[in-house]
DNA sequence: TTTATTAAATCAATTCGCTTGACTTATTAG
DNA sequence: CTAATAAGTCAAGCGAATTGATTTAATAAA
């Protein structure tokens, strides 16, 4: 009696996974070098000038690119640039916070075309998804109010959640989302859409905005160090977003790193580097709408409480940092955030000079070892708009693949 | 005057790409699974059986399977598993190590043919590589006299070498070797052995051999913390071994984490924790033939310094596995070792228990979250000489893709 | 002005590995 | 002995990239 011996394998390919492939090479060259030509496409990309022109045609007749009007560039025939058309897809993205919800809409260059927020009820899951069904639907319809045609290009919804998922409780509440992760949240969320949804923690949703149309633009390895209610990284390596063997890759805020001084009963890294840390160090209440004006009048203000605590967070980055440079090997480090634009600038002056590792060659990127990325209330859930749209554009050794 | 502009884009595919992962699929699941019917092949990877017949056709044509006595299983015409040809492959691997190199030879499921070392002279790398493609010469012999048909087979020749590679001297030698680094040694190896040579450090080469055929046989997510010399990390991450955006990823020997009672002045983590330390430590010349037996002797005996440092080295390694496992939340953590069996044993002993993090889920793997991998003075390599064998046959997105 | 050169882009035929659907073979259950 | 089940093959078809020749449109040189 062998049982249901189970073969583990990875999926082969056909024509069709090397043609997908294929079409989402020509966007992403698009997304990264703005226009190109059919010429310039078949030189980047490998493939024959015959191949390109047929696949460029196709995503033509799919609203997905368009021609501008053609450039001479010396001897020859001039060429004709393709661009991609924005409103060639849209994507919703979600995030749900500890006390509140956003959530925007974006098309397939991430112009954001529309942006709405709610509070959430402090009865748990059963009923914020009343409240985050609603939000969506009103989005939705402001939505069709700008561009009647968006509804039927919505590729997806992109949600985002503080992580960890799925894992034993290491400390209590209020810095866990247990009854939400509970609660089978995307199953309620895609049946009362009817899109595809998908689930991210914030700092890797915050990683996939950097990616699409921030400081992590066409780089294939970066870390993203959110900085927002918690602290989490995301981690694009090999241009893609990794999510480790149970998608709870990056969250160096469960990290029990230590800075000169602490003792062994050191508390998470995100205790000490967090929204939630400051707000609890000026009695904030986290919830407040207006967190992020209050927050960045108190740094404009300063004060030797504040300055101690950014200089001990800065500390606690630093050597994050170095441990992150050390592990990845990087182009760079993005420190982004679900927090003021003000604390993030400040924090990266602050952090600076890094300690020496691995980074420091002679002949570094364009890049700096550590900039600061997105840092706005609305980054995470952008980021999970972004989701969508790089699941279903983006190049990855997944979508060559057959779906067994 | 524009330049020249570089377009940077992603590579193309087409059915050449797609049929050379199919190939690489196959022997994967051979390896990962043992012997498998057509069948089975088909309802593993999601090809057709018709696809999978011809696919297999041609690796027996080649050499690399062969078919086994079929097999009755219930109804049904009997299925005719195959199987990989051990001598369907054959690499070298070549460690070049601050006072010795090793070399050895491999075939295509990984059983060691042969097996040689030799001390390097004080001179440097150019005494050094004569020495080398000697020793290189030697083992060529010795496997021509076993398989006089191997010569033909050889796919590659493997170098680990202790990192990182190129960057900015942190701190002195012993610990980096800076000459050997600016010397053209891979050209020199290629051209003297008219094979394709590839180099990595040695932690990589560690996590190769281990994905091979140790611990990590068949996982996705591990990453092996390689005791030897010094102290790195060799990740594997969605399948395939992660090199950072310079080949220098996992260096968490230079790492500048702390533990309770760590001032500001810490030195980078291999200072603490590596078989160097301890030579420090206990007194023994590192270049030392006998080197193992007198540490694995030192160990039996114990004795409170060896004891206090033991137990020091746990602490440190106790705090990176929490750190390792918060960052990439892996199936598993693998100690391994240019170190003697011995030795790495006492340490995971020592390690345990484990701090909480993420990895603490209800539900885990049948892996623990921390074992013992390969331990003795040959891993590095035999890890060295399984880059070439996983470089041709195993699935990775770059083989799908044409070479720009 | 004319002609040669260069580059973009297309046309038409070909290629090649996977798929499809029908078929053969070998075994067990009833 | 027959039906059911599964492995595996045969032969035709398909589809996206390739190949090689051709067209178009510009500049450089004569």
């Amino acid at each position: 009696m062998d049982g249901i011996r189970s073969i583990r394998a990875k999926s082969g390919t056909n024509l069709g996974g090397a043609s997908a492939h294929n079409r989402r090479i020509m966007i992403d060259a698009l997304r990264v070098n703005g226009a190109l030509s059919r010429a310039d496409l078949a030189r980047a990309t490998g493939l024959t000038p015959q191949a390109v022109s047929n696949i460029i045609e196709e995503l033509a007749r799919d609203g997905l690119v368009r021609s501008q009007a053609s450039v001479r560039k010396g001897r020859g025939q001039p060429a004709t640039p393709y661009q991609l058309v924005p409103e060639g897809a849209f994507a919703i993205g979600l995030q749900i916070d500890r006390h509140v919800t956003r959530t925007v809409i974006v098309n397939l260059v991430g112009d954001v075309l529309v942006q709405m927020e709610a509070k959430l009820p402090p009865g748990g899951p059963a009923q914020g998804v009343v409240v985050i069904l609603d939000l969506i639907r009103k989005a939705r319809n402001a939505l069709a109010a700008q561009a009647p045609e968006a509804e039927k290009r919505l590729v997806g919804l992109g949600v985002a959640m503080p992580g960890p998922f799925g894992i034993n409780t290491l400390y209590d509440d209020p810095w866990m989302m247990t009854a939400w992760q509970n609660f089978p949240l995307m199953d309620r969320i895609a049946e009362g859409t009817g899109l595809e949804v998908a689930l991210q923690n914030d700092a890797a949703a915050a990683a996939t905005a950097e990616r699409l149309l921030g400081a992590a633009h066409g780089l294939d390895h970066a870390i993203c160090i959110y900085f927002g209610y918690g602290l989490g990284a995301g981690l694009i390596l090999n241009g893609e977003l990794y999510g480790g063997a149970h998608a709870n890759a990056g969250e160096i805020g469960m990290m029990l790193a230590l800075v000169p001084g602490d003792g062994p009963d050191v508390e998470p890294l995100e205790h000490y580097a967090s929204m939630a840390a400051l707000c609890k160090l000026l009695d904030f209440d986290p919830s407040e709408p207006e967190l992020f004006a209050m927050v960045t009048d108190a740094i404009l203000r300063g004060g030797p409480k504040l300055e101690q605590w950014m200089d001990s967070v800065a500390e606690r980055l630093r050597r994050t940092v170095q441990i992150l440079e050390s592990i990845f090997d990087p182009q760079t480090i993005i420190l982004c955030g679900g927090a003021p634009r003000a604390l993030i600038d400040r924090l990266v002056e602050k952090i600076e000079p890094l300690l020496p590792s691995i980074a420091e060659r002679s002949r570094r990127y364009p890049e700096a070892r550590l900039q600061a990325g997105l840092a706005d209330p609305w980054s995470a859930a952008l980021g999970a708009a972004a989701e969508p749209i790089a699941r279903t554009f983006d190049p990855r050794f997944s979508a060559i693949l057959k779906t067994v």
